[in-house]
RNA sequence: GCCGAAGUGGCGGAACUGGCAGACGCGCCGGACUCAAAAUCCGGUGCCCCUCGGGGCGUGCGGGUUCGAUCCCCGCCUUCGGCACCA
């Protein structure tokens, strides 16, 4: 037998799956009913930088060896790989260092391709896709376009997140403290121009899903947080000077009654109603104006800031006249832009007050019923809120109403490297949608990617200048690009149909794959990504084009590899797995870190124990070929070491398939090699070897592979998962374990299955148990062919 | 501030449903092989005490429920994450 050698094993096997295609998986014929056994297993697309760095390493590993665990369990699994490659990082690589970022993409996709292939994971290369590439792109703007006849996306002038560092907008999701989530600079508030997804339309569904879908809670968490929903009534105040209503929304109509004074945002359209030709005006205004142009970060300070109108509303309840204020701590963007305060029982509130000496009247007592509510008083403040919203209602004033947090997408981007908006401005047609037969509207090669102040293509007048698809007349192309999150939304329904030319992809090949059974990514896309994919599957459903309304059925996180405490990314260096490869081969690492813990805890990345994996791999090498010079194992062989194997495939096959972990098959096969290295003589010695090769193969798929052949076997990644024999995991005798007080005391073994009353006996009998026991009558509790507790 | 997750040997972690805490691996200690070393193999390894039979303590801290708690409940500490002037 031949030294364990990685590298040449590796290369012989990958060059092998290459040449079959091994993991590639034919669509169905038009029509076919769909397999209950297909699996559509997804990691989340890498971003092409040059390397692949251990968090991949970790993501795709544990992806394959789900993908090899439900192949050899006779699903037919799709497991396609692409590239994110749209984005920043390209283009600024691209400015600092000259080239342009199609030759950076595409030099990095080569790279990032190679080490995939050397990693040696089970992808179906044949449904590769790139989302800078124009037949993938072409379909982005399709459906861009579809969205818009739709109404599911405009263009607007609204304050945005502008981060003067990239020079573009970014989505709320993606400022995290204020910052750019990219290069964290901080993000300052803009009015611009901007295309949006009207994200908001599919709240209350976005929301409501989440009890259909098998995700982790927290996620979950995060993206209820995210949308905010809350419950309450829009109220009407009457300004009786000017015959105004002003609705406002509160989750608190029991307290209105408490509402002493109004507040006003002061980027609202109100101030200049409320202050016009009044002697208020111009303070009024000039604080509005000073107001909304503060910082986001100074705005959050808490000292409160305000001035008096010098209008007064009407409290619907009171008939009082309250004094109407704008005040900075007043969002424009949620609810009205107005509200009723009530400082007796709203902190901002009552900060607000006790700074400009306004009247506080609680109307909830300690309690929780209400007082100076008129004929509420008494009421319990929970049913108070449905009382006096019915109450108004009556009279026109008010009714229920539900808000929520989340904003519109905003995913125009100032940039250069995506996908073309594919509309043109025309002065007489307003904006008018390219029409379809002309896409892609292809991204030119230009020589200048600098933002300056305008996007990149504005500069480049060949792609500007277009006539009007409606009136033939001169019009202007749009020089946004589209956020590589809308690329992004979709991408896993063009792998289930990744050449067609025709459409973005066949709804029959979308409904035959879809929804993904397994995805697998990191948490920093809750809110992001995996909320805007979730939007675009409702939406494609309601278009008719896609049969499910939720992509992603089951989700799981890996946890993060650290580097001394930080999270490893593409930026960073020092740990290359390409070297590591190269030093230590793909199946030591891919073991080393599915072994490392639980694979959705995070990592503390350390090399010591790679060699002990490599150790490890060695030991396997030795021991399997000492087992295959033994005769083939009897069939259902009756050893100690047959059933340990038999118990290792149930522990193995249990704790992928339904514990979805990877740490423990690992020590479980280290077990059950320990045990038939200390019984080279046992029947089922060459069992437990096939047992454990076999086991072992969705995580180090060429070592595997490679020792099957030493059994005289060959296409272990074809061969059916192992199932273990149920009568050889019973067992004849037990360990049980005799406490007195709670504490163990002595261990015997006894048959299997003895009735209570017996093993009491037994318990009692034991030498060591008689000592605790003081010679008293003991009372005992049982757990059948496990326990024996006597307490005296 | 509100909401959520986590905390186990020197280290990574295991213990799945309230029933033997520390599987498996790293590290360390001892032994075999060797002129020697590496590699490999064998044995030991939670802490403390011990008359070598064993005994006590132990899963962030303090309480509780239970015959029995790493696991359930209450309070606290620490770390991490989400939201945050959201009416």
């Amino acid at each position: 037998m031949d030294t364990y050698d990685a590298q040449t094993i590796e290369a012989k096997w990958q060059a092998v799956w290459e040449a079959e295609q091994a993991f590639s998986v034919p669509n169905p014929e038009p029509g076919a009913p769909r397999d209950p056994r297909k699996f559509y297993m997804l990691e989340m697309l890498p971003y092409p930088s040059g390397n692949l760095h251990m968090g991949h390493v970790l993501n795709y590993t544990l992806g394959d060896v789900v993908t090899h665990f439900k192949r050899r369990n006779g699903y037919q699994v799709l497991r396609p790989m692409g590239y994110d490659s749209f984005g920043l990082p390209a283009e600024n690589a691209a400015i600092r260092e000259g080239g342009s970022p199609r030759e950076i993409t595409e030099r990095n996709i080569a790279s990032i391709s190679r080490q995939m292939r050397r990693m040696g994971w089970a992808i179906d290369w044949q449904r590769e896709v790139s989302a800078h590439e124009p037949s993938y792109y072409r379909w982005t703007q399709w459906l861009f376009l579809k969205f818009l006849e739709h109404g599911l996306v405009y263009r607007k002038e609204a304050p945005v997140n502008w981060c003067p560092n990239d020079q573009t907008v970014l989505a709320n999701e993606h400022v995290v403290d204020g910052r750019c989530w990219r290069c964290g600079a901080i993000v300052e508030a803009r009015d611009m121009a901007q295309w949006f997804f009207k994200i908001t339309a599919y709240a209350d569904q976005l929301l409501a899903d989440l009890d259909t879908i098998d995700w982790p809670e927290r996620t979950k968490k995060i993206q209820t947080n995210w949308i905010g929903r809350s419950e309450g009534a829009e109220i009407l105040f009457r300004v009786e000077e000017l015959d105004l209503d002003i609705p406002v929304f509160t989750t608190r109509p029991d307290t209105l009654f408490g509402a002493t004074f109004f507040v006003v945002a002061p980027e609202s359209p109100l101030v200049d109603r409320l202050v016009e030709g009044t002697e208020r005006a111009d303070e009024v205004r000039a604080y509005a104006r000073v107001a909304a142009a503060r910082p986001t970060e100074e705005r959050e300070s808490r000292e409160k800031t305000g001035v008096f109108t010098g209008r007064h509303a009407t409290n619907p309840a009171t008939g009082e006249p309250i004094p109407i204020w704008v005040a900075d701590y007043v969002l424009m963007e949620y609810g009205t832009g107005a509200i009723m305060a009530v400082p007796a029982h709203d902190e901002r509130d009552r900060e607000f007050a006790e700074a400009f000496e306004l009247p506080i009247v609680p109307v909830v007592s300690d309690d929780g019923t209400l007082v100076s509510s008129d004929r509420f008083d008494g009421l319990p403040w929970v049913e108070a809120k449905a009382a006096i919203t019915e109450w108004l209602s009556g009279r026109g004033a008010a009714k229920p109403a539900v808000n929520f947090r989340l904003r519109d997408w905003s995913f125009s981007r100032q940039r250069y490297w995506g996908a073309p908006i594919p509309v043109v401005y025309c002065e007489d047609d307003g904006i008018v949608p390219v029409p379809e037969d002309e896409l892609p509207v292809l991204l030119p090669e230009i020589t200048d990617y600098r933002p300056k102040g305008q996007p990149p293509l504005a500069a480049s007048e060949e792609f500007m200048n277009v006539t009007c698809p409606r009136c033939g007349g001169p019009a202007r192309r749009e020089a946004d690009t589209m956020d590589t999150f809308v690329d992004s939304s979709w991408y896993f329904l063009r792998y289930t149909d990744p050449h067609d030319e025709h459409e973005a992809f066949a709804r029959d090949l979308a409904d035959y794959w879809m929804p993904i059974d397994q995805y697998v990514g990191g948490i920093d896309h809750a809110k992001g990504h995996l909320l805007y994919s979730r939007f675009f599957a409702k939406a494609l459903n309601d278009f008719g084009l896609l049969g499910v309304r939720e992509p992603f059925q089951r989700l799981f996180h890996q946890g993060w590899v650290k580097l001394a405490g930080k999270r490893m990314s593409k930026s960073q260096g020092g740990v290359s797995p390409d070297e590591l490869v190269e030093q230590f081969g793909a199946d030591p690492i891919r073991i080393y870190i599915l072994f490392q813990g639980p694979a959705d805890q995070d990592i503390d990345w350390t090399p010591d124990g790679i060699e002990a994996t490599v150790r490890f791999i060695r030991r396997l090498w030795r021991v399997v070929h000492e087992a295959a010079e033994r005769p083939a194992s009897p069939e259902g062989v009756d050893t100690p070491l047959a059933r340990k194997a038999h118990e290792t495939i149930a522990r193995v096959t249990d704790d992928i398939d339904r514990r979805f972990v990877f740490n423990t098959p690992i020590s479980a096969v280290m077990e059950l090699l320990n045990d038939l290295s200390k019984a080279p003589d046992d029947p089922a010695a060459r069992f437990a070897a096939e047992t454990a090769v076999s086991l072992l193969q969705p995580y180090a798929p060429h070592v595997c592979e490679e020792l099957w052949g030493a059994f005289g076997r060959e296409r272990l990644w074809q061969e059916p998962w192992p199932v273990a024999d149920e009568a050889l995991l019973e067992r004849t005798t037990v360990q049980l374990v005799l406490q007195v007080n709670g504490k163990v005391r002595d261990r015997i073994e006894v048959p299997a299955g003895l009735p209570e009353d017996e093993l009491i006996a037994r318990a009692k009998a034991s030498e060591k148990v008689q000592a605790h026991l003081n010679g008293v009558e003991p009372k005992a509790f049982v757990v059948p062919d496990k326990l024996v507790n006597l307490v005296v």
